[in-house]
DNA sequence: CATAGAGGTTCCAGCAACTGGAAGGTCAAG
DNA sequence: CTTGACCTTCCAGTTGCTGGAACCTCTATG
């Protein structure tokens, strides 16, 4: 299976799959012209990928968890670690966001919004 | 006054003050000695660009904060338009992570966490 | 058989917003 | 005169791709 296969399979743009080759994560055989040649372990391993970069794992944590994957003997609690750590960053970043919303929430509604100069937001940053 | 002075001030690491000054944000004035001088007007900007890089607001976004700060016949509709895309840009960011907690946070759950291989994440990444 | 077009290949550059580090100039104190 | 703390510039690296150039390969058609 060619590239655009795989690609078309897998939902990874043809140009990402090379770039996880060039870092390791993914490296199909080749065929004589050259051309990169995807079995059904590589598929597996890109949809393994696209779905855990969808949930927002580090392309590192996502190498992490292709070698638990890949591994019979692995212990779910180093699966877990992985994910509880990668959750607690998310909620990190969510109240971090939710933080700025409050903010910024306040300003927009304090300012009139009008051709005049007078604007609470730039007195805020300029505070 | 010098950049670990207008470091100190503005709460910017000097590195970050050398490259907005690469960047055309803020232009101190030479000594003789060719160290960078920070005057009163420096200051202000340097301290209205760490406020506004704090809100989550991109470079290119306090650059034009910056100038609509120092032009006084601004409309206050121009600043509260910056505000509001960048307010709507944090909602959607916070929904988003939202949406991954959620699904993360039932995998979590959901794995045991032990010694024994069978784990739900990775069959969830796998599926 | 020539050629056009749709694939494939490699490699280099660029995005955002810094940050670290090297190599070297300047200044005040002892 | 030397030490140490400043300052300067410039280059490389970070994350995770993405775009583009230059070139090769395959298939279908006139």
């Amino acid at each position: 299976m060619n590239i655009s296969d795989a690609s078309r399979d897998s939902g990874l743009p043809a140009k990402t799959i090379r770039y996880y080759e060039d870092i390791g994560l993914v490296k199909p055989g080749r065929l004589g012209n050259g051309y990169r040649d995807y079995n059904d372990d590589d598929l597996h391993k890109l949809r393994f990928l696209q779905r855990s970069r969808g949930l927002g794992f580090s392309v590192e944590d996502c190498r992490g968890l292709l070698s638990l994957y890949e591994d019979r003997n692995r212990a779910s609690a180093d699966v877990k670690e992985i994910a509880k750590s990668h959750l607690a960053e998310i909620e990190r970043k969510i109240s971090e966001l939710q933080s700025l919303q409050k903010t910024l929430s306040h300003l927009v509604d304090a300012c009139h919004g009008d051709h005049r100069p007078h604007c609470p937001i730039i007195n805020d940053l300029a505070r």
